[in-house]
RNA sequence: GACCCCAUCGUCUAGAGGCCUAGGACUCCGGCUUUUCAAGCCGGUAACACGGGUUCGAUUCCCGUUGGGGUCACCA
């Protein structure tokens, strides 16, 4: 059997986390057993949902590399399919009218709740005569949901799960405009894909329950399901607006990786034995849904910006002079251009290794291609006293006049300089350090004066004895 | 409230009756290294929610309690 499963979003806001999250293991699953991963929006909603959460989505799952097998098919476009498979029950007596009118179901429902009964609708247009219809109001179609006996489910995470079928009320399927509701749509296109595999939040493990009903009244296949435990906040609740709760895009714009925000999903309530550090190819070959926890995991930027300095680290110079380019525009005013992002990709390997996110490496790599004079820390101009100043301008013919610009060359040069005049390397390295990167915190400083070139030292060198014409950083 | 689900360090988790003196990762705290800061390496703090069973033996199985969560729309 080919395995054939869905990622489908409804599109009214971006690609959240735990939406992301969902996406990636369907895709995994499919990637690891050989199939189809399909891609549904749920727009049967079509007040609330926007082109913009579309195009959200789309990008969301691009920039994580999470790509679906033909084309995107949008829901709503199916909706005449879904009100005749409503007709058809209605036609077998599995589906009736029901005229009430959401006044009277609201007052329903607050009666119940006044008697501490369970909020549902009590069937009461079930078995009553169409003929008895009030005038005027248009009926919606509900499902004859089965009042004995129990539904199970057996998930492919949380097991065997039951419900007793009094617990279900009769859903709607097709309401008074004659659209279809999220429930009669869900299972027709389910079936109408041939979906194999439901692998969604843990939100909908009770709607599986009213689906599995409606797949057996039309006598198709019930899809396995996998309900994954939802991605709750640090206090523990289902991750929301009050969290902060953020698109994809968010984290991107954060200076996240793509791969470390999948490793990190990933192990978001997966494990494969000690297993941290986890490449696509090896999520592949190991995922499945049995070693899926069956708790909600609680999300931790932490981790994820920990994870995130590792895929960094991993990552080629080139990749991250790209990644970092537009995050310079801001000093420079523009891009940084061929012989900046030289220098940068030279700069690459020691810069990364500072960083956790690429707002970081951008903040740390921009002193390589800013404009003279660049601006000092407040440590930074602390560090460069009088004393100091004096001391650079002592260094400053040594550098001049050394032969090799070499890192070791350079670092001779300084040693025997700090030497010479009875100091330690690190008297002479601040304040060197300072002039050139405008920060008390860089890489190596041997291998900075390397990068940034002799002229470019001795004019930051220069510049540092006019104090007076700088500006505040 | 009803129904359902869940429960190992602060967090993510390993563990599938004796391999557990409960392992790893992140965080935190030390140390090494050192021109700063990182990275790296070494070390440390920190958990089986509680109560009953079952068993020669429970973190692991069963029941209950407590705690947490999810769902109860003509939204998806």
């Amino acid at each position: 059997m080919t395995v054939i499963t869905r990622f489908a979003p409804s599109p009214t806001g971006f690609l959240h986390l735990g939406g992301a999250r969902t996406a990636l293991f369907n895709w995994l699953y499919v990637r690891h057993h050989g199939g189809r991963f399909l891609l549904r929006i749920e727009d049967t909603d079509r007040a609330r949902s926007t082109k913009e959460a579309i195009a959200a989505i789309l990008d969301g799952l691009a920039w994580l590399g999470l790509d679906h097998d033909g084309e995107v098919a949008y829901q709503s476009a199916h909706a005449v399919r879904h009100a005749e498979v409503a007709q058809r029950l209605l036609a077998q007596g599995m589906a009736y009218h029901c005229f009430c009118t959401p006044e009277e179901l609201a007052e329903m429902r607050e009666k119940a709740k006044a008697e501490g009964r369970p909020v549902r609708y009590d069937g009461r247009w079930r078995d009553r005569d169409p003929a008895e219809a009030p005038p005027g109001v248009p009926p919606v179609v509900r499902f004859k949901a089965p009042r004995e006996g129990e539904t199970v489910i057996r998930d492919l995470v949380q097991g065997e799960v039951r419900t007793a079928n009094d617990q279900l009320d009769d859903m709607v399927l097709l309401r008074a405009d004659d659209t279809p509701t999220y429930m009669l749509s869900a299972v027709v296109d389910d079936h109408d894909m041939g979906i194999t595999h439901v692998i969604r939040g843990d939100d909908h493990l009770t709607n599986a329950f009213r689906q599995t009903q409606l797949f057996k009244a039309l006598g198709w296949k019930i899809p396995e399901f996998a309900h994954i435990g939802l991605i709750h906040g640090p206090d523990g609740a289902k991750l929301s607006k009050r969290h902060g709760a953020l698109g994809v895009e968010a984290y991107r714009e954060m200076g996240f990786l793509p791969e470390a925000m999948c490793n990190y999903l990933l192990r978001l309530g997966w494990s494969h034995g000690d297993d941290e550090i986890i490449s696509t190819e090896q999520a592949i070959a190991w995922f499945d849904l049995d070693a899926i926890g069956r708790a909600a995991p609680r999300f931790d930027l932490v981790k994820l910006t920990s994870l995130n300095g590792h895929y960094l680290r991993a990552a080629d110079a080139p990749r991250l002079v790209d990644l970092i380019a537009p995050r310079l525009v801001p000093v420079l005013g523009r891009e940084p251009a061929g012989p900046e992002r030289e220098r940068l990709a030279q700069a690459m390997g020691s810069l990364k290794e500072r960083a956790k996110t690429l707002v970081e490496l951008a903040d740390n790599a921009a002193f390589y291609v800013r404009n003279r004079p660049i601006p000092l820390s407040e440590a930074a101009a602390a560090v460069v006293d009088k004393e100091a100043r004096a001391r650079l301008a002592r260094l400053r013919p040594r550098l001049a006049e050394a032969g090799d610009w070499t890192e070791a060359a350079l670092e001779e040069a300084v040693r025997g300089f700090a030497e010479a005049d009875g100091l330690k390397l690190g008297q002479v390295a601040q304040p060197l350090r300072a002039a050139l990167t405008g920060a008390t915190i860089s890489p190596g400083i041997f291998e900075v004066m390397r990068i940034l070139g002799r002229d470019e030292v001795l004019g930051r060198l220069d510049d540092i004895r006019q104090p007076a014409k700088r500006q505040p950083a």
